[in-house]
DNA sequence: GCAAATTAAATGTCAGACTTTTAGAAACGG
DNA sequence: CCGTTTCTAAAAGTCTGACATTTAATTTGC
């Protein structure tokens, strides 16, 4: 793990960098304790503010866990689907808002991703699932049912959706976009009418899904996709010019 | 973005979130300069050494960077998609190697991933990105090729079909598990045999990408995730009873 | 008016002390 | 001999103060 160090550039960000690679490679395997903070600035000749800022980059990103205490230390961290997801999300999020991403795009991509696993799903989904579906759509047909609400109803029956692939890696993935687009979505206003629309998508999804029948889930999806996106655009352009007639 | 510590718990942890937090709201905006880390000091009430390390956690994920110097400090960062990007390598690429995903399943969403963009790229690829899969799939008959460079061939392949898609989102999420998986592909021995057969389906793809022909696409994504997993699965097996005699 | 030197502000690094947490060892008592 | 309590040592977490380095703005000198 001991390399040289350039001292002309940020001597933190040079250990950290050393230590992550060691990790990715396998040299330091999960579970295994990292030399305590003194012995790092030994082996990398440094202080000890230094060291700990290396250390806390790491664990930023989830790499390692610290622990206090006499058998305490910094210990390589086994990456967990909900690290990663959290990971995700927070990543997602960001790039979203702040790259001006329209939503056409992130609309797009995140329904060609949910389609990705609609046939594995089909194939899959358990009872359970199921249910969860249905007691969401069920949810989404109260009145009174604010905005915000609706919103995290639509992610959890998508959500479901996506877990009924029985694949983690994609359920990460996936789980991940359909959440980060949630900020999104929230600042499209539900008509009554257009909620009414999108339950019976989901309901048609969720009877296809339990016929496992993936070419309707598929076909349904697309249109839950198309009209979202056309949703979203009236919506934009409502607002738009209301905004300039004031 | 001032809120009151629990000093039960790490406050670096504490102000990092905080400071995490304004960012995600939007509270402080791309690009606003953070307060210095003395300010910082004053406002929560700590060391310097503790605001130090919850920039550190910050840094680590992109969300700010530091400028040395008389105008310089913290600043928030634009998350850009090269450095998602990254970001996603690395959480994927831990993922797979430290939960034991196998094969399989992870060979499984990638491909579902990528027939997710099938379409989209049959619709919008350009003519630089067919001439990229061209030169790839030329480049994978040569002979001697080794098998680190076979895989980052096939990398460049798939990555051009799906930055086909012409879709930012989509290109961070799926370039990030097509290259993620290469390490467990590095695995993989491919014969003559194999290769050929995996460049005939490339040529199939890349022609049908040529054709605009959406169905022909995903047939043969289809083709090559089936193909691909029953060599790794007879390859693994044939290691297997190798250590077995050993 | 331009170039060089100075200054000031900010991050980066270091050293040392103290605090808190924690597990294990030692002492104690039944 | 066993269980409980106390002590101890190791380790991370925090604080303070100092110095180094970088960088832009200011001042100075010509």
């Amino acid at each position: 793990m001991k390399t040289q160090l350039d001292p002309s550039a940020d001597l933190s960000i040079q250990i950290a960098t050393a230590i992550r690679d060691a990790i990715i490679s396998g040299a330091l395997p999960v579970d295994e304790r990292l030399p305590s903070e003194s012995e790092l600035c030994e082996t990398f000749e440094v202080g000890r503010s230094t060291v700990r800022e290396a250390l806390k980059r790491l664990a930023a990103q989830s790499l390692i866990r610290t622990q206090r205490g006499a058998t305490g230390g910094a210990f390589v961290n086994r990456l967990s689907y909900a690290d990663a997801h959290a990971q995700q999300i927070t990543t997602s999020t960001l790039l979203l808002s702040m790259n001006a991403v329209n939503f056409e795009t992130a609309c797009e991509a995140r329904f060609a991703l949910e389609r990705a696993c609609a046939p594995l799903s089909a194939k899959r989904r358990t009872p359970d699932q199921l249910a969860t579906m249905r007691a969401e759509i069920h949810r989404q047909g109260q009145t009174g049912l604010s905005d915000e609400a609706w919103c995290a109803s639509d992610v959890a029956f998508h959500r479901a959706l996506v877990d009924g692939a029985a694949n983690p890696v994609l359920s990460y993935q996936l789980a991940g976009a359909v959440e980060a687009m949630q900020p999104l979505m929230n600042m499209i206003t539900f008509t009554a009418r257009s909620r009414d629309h999108i339950i019976g998508l989901h309901t048609d999804i969720a009877d296809a899904l339990d016929a496992r029948d993936a070419a309707t889930v598929d076909q349904k999806l697309a249109d839950l996709a198309h009209y979202t996106t056309q949703l979203a655009l009236s919506v934009f352009a409502a607002r738009q010019a209301t905004q300039k007639t004031s």
